[in-house]
RNA sequence: GCGACCGUAGCUCAGCUGGUAGAGCCCUCGGUUGUGAUCCGAGUUGUCGCGGGUUCGAGUCCCGUCGGUCGCCCCA
């Protein structure tokens, strides 16, 4: 009686990616060519747990809480509620703010770091956003002050880190919050979220839908402000270069702010315009890769100067952002009292990855890293064929040895399959020469391990 | 968390208004002796997501449940 083995089914996690060796192969690439950008600016590396208790990563607060896995052990005992309660961190922001705060005294200011790691979001998943995916993050911390000079930096690393893979063209768009917030502050919004969220949403739905919905939600007069803002946005968007002088413009006409603003918001906004005016300068030689865009205005509610995004022009059917970030006055504020504001950006490699691969626009790489694989003649001569595969090895190449003496064709086949462009194969009698074959062409010649190159 | 759609072999899918499962790909073997990608032949593979209901009978209809995709919120 033969009785069927029980199948768990295997499905994918949704949310949870993995790829397959050949599009891994390219990962790994793209990976180790951001870290050899971000370490070309002397950038260092950490890396953190990937749980924090849950009381650092809830500081973030409000509505990421959500969003935020808790790891617990299936059989708890009972008294262990006396236990920090352990999340996994949905940013690398918040650790790395814990990080600093709790080595304070043995970091080298202004501490500069990048992080490649897993984060996690209790989301649900589609297109470009996953519920564990990897972030390269890069940041600047230090005490007291932070020049305006880091703004740009950061930025221009990611920038140069994107185009060190071959993902078409990337548009990099800066703004400065305190724009916003000075001119929100000073005609007097009361709900400055709401208009916040709305501006973000602005390139999605559209200027006429955007007047749609700001209906009802402020008076006359404010709503004017902000459609004039919303219209010198897109008049930036079309004339780039001339963003602080449309900027300054505005100022200087615009009626509402003249008569109703505080002085202190009026300040922010000016202070908002230079600052942008800085970073945009800075940034000059990376072309149209860099842009003003007023839009953008962020969710996460602790940046406060400079902020970015990042759209992938060459996949128009995704909109999201792939390489984000921002500046905060005060990063650590909750775990250490000192003043330690800092500014960083982050590439979403997951969601970059994912998008582009599902538009096509990745080459898969070879299924296997082998350059070589050496045919196994029969077991009387594996001694040989081991003998050089290991010399090959030793010069540098990357070589697989065949594991059972099959017929030659099904040795040959499984390179092809694998695409390892090289097979090797030592003398079937003896006295016979080892041959070479190149897979691609079908050539095939006498070689010697000890001095065959590629 | 809310809404819409979907769930048949490892993969992509077919299965008409209910009558007890099929194709292609993949995989394995073969088309003699030491050479792949093509071609030809043969073969293996399914609790039709799960549970219940209607029916003489359900992959097919109904309910529930779980999972997935997309949209919204939010974000990398």
């Amino acid at each position: 009686m033969s009785e069927k083995k029980k199948i768990y089914k295997p499905k994918p996690v949704s949310g949870f990616p993995e790829w397959l060796p050949e599009y891994r192969a390219v990962e790994q690439r793209w990976l180790d060519k951001i870290r050899a950008v971000f370490e070309s600016y002397g950038y260092c590396s950490i890396e953190t747990p990937a749980v924090e208790e849950l009381e650092v990563i809830a500081a973030k607060g409000e509505d990421v809480d959500k969003e935020i896995y808790v790891l617990e052990r299936l059989q708890a005992d009972p008294d262990e509620k006396k236990d920090a309660r352990l999340a996994l961190h949905f940013d690398q922001t918040v650790p790395l703010a814990r990080y600093v705060a709790q080595h304070f005294a043995d970091l080298t200011f202004p501490f500069k770091r990048y992080q490649m790691q897993k984060v996690w979001r209790g989301e649900r998943p589609q297109m470009g956003r996953m519920r564990e995916f990897t972030q390269c993050d890069i940041d600047v911390i230090n005490v007291d002050s932070l020049p305006l000079h880091f703004d740009a930096e950061v930025a221009a690393i990611c920038y140069e880190a994107l185009a060190a893979m071959d993902m078409g063209r990337v548009q990099l768009r800066v703004s400065n919050r305190k724009i916003l917030l000075g001119l929100l502050e000073n005609i007097g919004v009361k709900n400055p979220a709401e208009i916040l969220r709305l501006i973000d949403k602005m390139d999605k739905i559209g200027l006429l839908e955007f007047k749609v919905q700001l209906e009802g939600t402020t008076e006359k007069e404010v709503k004017n402000a902000i459609i004039q803002f919303v219209e010198l946005s897109n008049a930036v968007k079309e004339n780039p270069s001339n963003a602080s002088g449309l900027l300054r413009d505005f100022i200087a006409r615009n009626d509402v702010i003249a008569r109703s603003g505080s002085d202190a918001a009026i300040q922010m906004m000016n202070e908002g315009i230079e600052e942008l005016d800085f970073v945009l300068k800075q940034l000059e030689h990376l072309g149209d890769g860099v842009v003003a865009d007023l839009s953008i205005v962020r969710g996460l509610d602790y940046y406060t100067g400079t902020v970015y995004e990042t759209q992938l022009l060459d996949v128009p059917e995704f909109v999201g952002s792939v390489c984000s970030g921002g500046r905060y006055d005060d990063l650590a504020g909750s775990y250490i009292n000192k003043h330690l504001p800092g500014v960083g950006i982050s590439i979403g490699f997951t969601r970059l990855f994912d998008v582009l691969r599902q538009a096509g626009k990745i080459e898969p790489g070879p299924k296997s890293p082998a350059d070589v694989l050496v045919v196994l003649p029969s077991e009387e001569r594996r001694d040989e064929a081991a003998q050089a595969a290991r010399t090959l090895r030793e010069r540098g190449m990357k070589v697989e040895l065949y594991h059972a003496p099959q017929k030659v064709g099904k040795q040959i086949s499984y390179a092809e399959k694998k695409g390892i462009p090289y097979v090797w194969f030592p003398p079937f009698e003896d006295g016979l020469a080892h041959e070479v074959k190149n897979m691609s062409t079908g050539e095939q010649t006498e070689a010697s391990p000890n001095d065959w190159t590629i």
